[in-house]
DNA sequence: CAGTGAGCGAGCTTCCGCTTGACTT
């Protein structure tokens, strides 16, 4: 028998709050939600007034379980799940499946993880809020009647085991209109004028100022005569403006800033920087990682100051505590900080040292000085042009918060020079030293990267600290986008370059549009999301989350009854997925793109049974239609003619080696060489299957060939023993085994090698 | 790891938000 049961939803958070507590507590954690709506069908009776069927899910069973025996056991029953419209969810939950009295549930919430705070909470027990708890019933009920009503639909009309829903739609939206806004882009190129003045004619002791011409010019011929102006115009330094300003620090982390900041700084993917973070929370290093709240304790403010001016001195300490802007927020945790904020470094892989240190800086920097800076700005005019050049430069006079962490921004910063402005003065005359004229390309709108996109999400109030990672992987793995690269392309930029009186021309290639690690649409997904912008507008508007949550706060302040809310919502919609079923057609996204220039036949694209497809010709003529897949950066919105036409020269066979046929093609993984059997990709960027030769294809066939030699260790003809990424491993036919650990590869006999295999594939049968 | 594109038709797929393991080519 315990004196007293306190349940939180983290076993980490359980740890550290049995710690403050006496003897007489104990402290469990539910792992989160215990129940859900049943899977099966919908979990919910429209008929009924939307009576919800909750069931415990197989995974949680054990953990329900273990609930009710400590339940059984213990006096006086505390729940303190975090203090949010879920939390108070799985706090009435808990009392259902616990059959605790509502009216004598103690619930408490933890405002920070403190002896006082944890004292002050059990003075302050409360009843569970039904209002807020109905609030989240109208929450979950709407989000499964929204996607268990339209991907259903979606399988009839369009694909099977697609999906829809309030978050990941939006998230598929933004990233197709984003697409189409980068398609139709019209490039455009003007001449920027960048000068290197001197403050003395001759090259003696002089400074060197570097500044840029307010005005553009669209071409290179007006760029031309703007420079031979140059070459006779008399410079003169119009004006000198020096402003004294300050830079804050950004505040300290949410989820979504780490996820943003993890990414530009240290390259993480969203769901790497969450499984970072996890670790260092569970080693009690961090504080809870799914927050939407920039809030910092009293304890971590008083740990910062400390810790800053032991360190820096107390010129560079500022408390602040900042306000937490993002839409929807409901800041049930602190920021994402240091457990101690006076621990700088810690033990742990290289990953989890990176995200630390990245946090520890941004926390310090958080609670620091401003920085001082001096921005000057010259304004140099001409005699005979009205057209002014301007340098500025930034001097940073006391750096506070700089000392420690600078934020990133998206942009891909490059051009913008600060430099330091020497000491002129007005009046000064200046001489040019070079004046070049550079083509510069206006660029579309950039694509999201993961982190920019749950950014994205964050500001227009859509998804939850928890599921930011989660439907990012979703969108994924319905194959609606996909992380791609891109090597971009060649372009020529030119210079016009004036020096010592002369005009030169010259040209630059630049690359334009690369990319690294981006979200790119696929077919199926712009398939998708148009048919539900054309179907279900409503849901995929950008809006629908905030008012809806509108609607929801409404029900958790008492102010709305939240069936009534669902039926509102429900009747509408539930038409809408009706007449759609009856009425709309099945959407392929075929698009016609002419004739065969010699046959005569119809060249189609569409999605077929296995991905996007380009058909030659009609089976209704009588005759068997041609096929190819297309590739993967094509799109079917965009794919011409000819691109279409090209598809059909694959595979093509280039030459015999050792007396067989080689042929290239385009697989599942990108461009291949096929012999006798085998397949050998081809280097990326490097080959090309339509112009590659037999000689580089027997170059390629006997690397690999030689490179699969050496990963051989053990050759028993079935099965093999392998040199692999993570160490030694069995093959036996098509099938992969791991090794026991602590086992000598180089060592084993055949013997030995079967036992493995006996022994695996039977516990992956009892498994 | 890499073909496919006729059709038959049963049975399956799916949401968002809270939490961690268990599992690894």
């Amino acid at each position: 028998m315990i004196e007293n049961l306190v349940i939180v939803e983290s076993p980490a958070k359980a740890k550290t709050i049995e710690k403050f507590l006496g003897k007489d507590f104990r402290v469990i954690s539910s792992f989160g939600h215990i129940r859900d709506l049943s899977k099966k069908n919908l979990g919910i009776d429209i008929e009924k007034n939307f009576t919800p069927y909750y069931e415990i899910p197989k995974e949680k069973a054990k953990v329900v379980s273990e609930l009710r025996k400590a339940a059984a056991s213990a006096g006086t029953i505390w729940i303190a799940s975090d203090e949010d419209r879920e939390g108070e969810a799985i706090a009435w939950h808990l009392a259902c499946v616990l059959n605790l009295d509502l009216s004598k549930t103690k619930r408490i919430v933890f405002h920070e993880i403190t002896k006082e705070a944890i004292a002050q909470a059990l003075d302050n027990p409360r009843q569970v809020d039904m209002n807020l708890v109905n609030a989240q019933q109208a929450r979950r009920i709407l989000d499964r009647l929204v996607g268990f009503e339209i991907s259903p639909v979606l399988w009839k009309k369009v694909q099977p085991a697609l999906s829809a829903g309030r978050v990941q739609s939006v998230a598929v939206r933004l990233i197709v209109e984003r697409e189409r806004e980068i398609i139709s882009f019209k490039t455009e190129s003007s001449f920027r004028i960048n000068a290197v003045f001197n403050t003395d004619r001759l090259n003696g002791k002089n400074f060197l100022i570097r500044a840029e011409a307010s005005k553009r010019f669209p071409g290179e011929k007006e760029a031309k005569e703007f420079l031979e102006l140059c070459d006779g115009a008399e410079f003169k330094i119009a004006g000198i403006s020096i402003k004294p300003g300050t830079r804050s620090p950004a505040p300290p982390f949410t989820t979504s800033t780490l996820q943003q900041e993890a990414y530009r700084k240290l390259g993480f993917s969203v769901a790497q920087t969450m499984a970072v973070a996890q670790k260092l929370y569970e080693a009690g290093k961090i504080t809870y990682m799914r927050t939407d709240s920039t809030n910092l304790s009293k304890l971590a403010l008083a740990q910062s100051r400390k810790t800053i001016i032991s360190g820096f001195g107390e010129k560079y300490s500022r408390t602040r505590q900042f306000r937490t802007r993002s839409k929807g927020a409901q800041e049930a945790h602190e920021a994402i900080r240091p457990t101690y904020p006076n621990i700088v470094t810690i033990d742990g892989n290289q990953n989890e040292k990176k995200l630390y240190e990245l946090i520890w800086k941004r926390t310090i920097a958080s609670q620091m000085s401003d920085a001082e800076v001096e921005k000057t700005t010259i304004s140099i005019e001409m005699n005979n042009s009205p057209v002014i050049f301007t340098a500025s430069g930034e001097v940073v006079k006391f750096d506070g918060f700089l000392k420690v962490y600078t934020e990133s921004t998206d942009l891909e910063n490059g051009d913008e020079e600060k430099s330091i402005i020497p000491p002129v003065t007005q009046g000064m005359l200046l001489y040019y030293d070079n004046i070049a004229a550079t083509q510069k390309y206006t660029t579309p709108p950039p694509r999201y990267t993961e982190a920019s996109l749950v950014k994205k999400l964050e500001e227009l109030g859509i998804g939850r600290p928890s599921t930011y990672a989660p439907t990012i992987s979703t969108i994924q793995n319905r194959g609606y986008v996909m992380r791609q690269d891109r090597q971009g392309e060649k372009r020529p930029a030119k210079v016009l370059t004036l020096s010592r009186g002369r005009i030169t021309s010259s040209s630059k290639t630049e690359i334009a549009g690369k990319e690294k690690s981006k979200l790119f649409p696929q077919n199926i997904g712009m398939i998708v999301n148009d048919f539900l912008n054309e179907n279900f507008s409503e849901i995929v508007d950008y809006h629908f989350t905030a008012e809806v949550e509108e609607q929801f706060d409404e029900i958790a302040v008492g102010n709305l009854k939240w069936t009534g809310m669902l039926d509102n919502f429900y009747k509408p919609f539930h038409k809408t997925v009706e007449n759609t079923l009856e009425k709309k057609d099945r959407r392929t996204g075929t698009r016609y793109l002419g004739n065969h220039p010699e046959t005569g036949e119809p060249v189609s694209v569409r999605m077929g049974r296995f991905g996007p497809v380009a058909q030659i010709g009609d089976a209704s003529d009588g005759n068997k239609p041609r096929f190819a897949s297309l590739t993967k950066n094509l799109l079917l919105e965009t794919i011409t003619l000819e691109e279409a036409l090209n598809l059909f020269r694959l595979p093509r066979t280039i030459g015999e080696y050792q007396g067989d046929e080689m042929i290239t093609g385009i697989g599942k993984f990108g461009p291949y060489i096929r012999h006798r059997g085998k397949f050998y990709s081809m280097k990326k960027g490097v080959d090309d299957p339509y112009s590659i030769t037999a000689e580089r294809s027997i170059e390629i066939i006997n690397e690999k060939n030689e490179n699969d030699k050496k990963k051989i260790i053990k050759d028993f003809g079935d099965i093999k023993v392998l040199k692999g990424r993570y160490g030694p491993y069995l093959v036996k036919g098509n099938q992969n085994y791991r090794l026991p650990k602590g086992t000598e590869a180089d060592k084993l006999t055949e013997d030995d090698c079967i036992k493995i295999i006996n022994k695996n594939n039977k516990s992956k049968k009892s498994a």
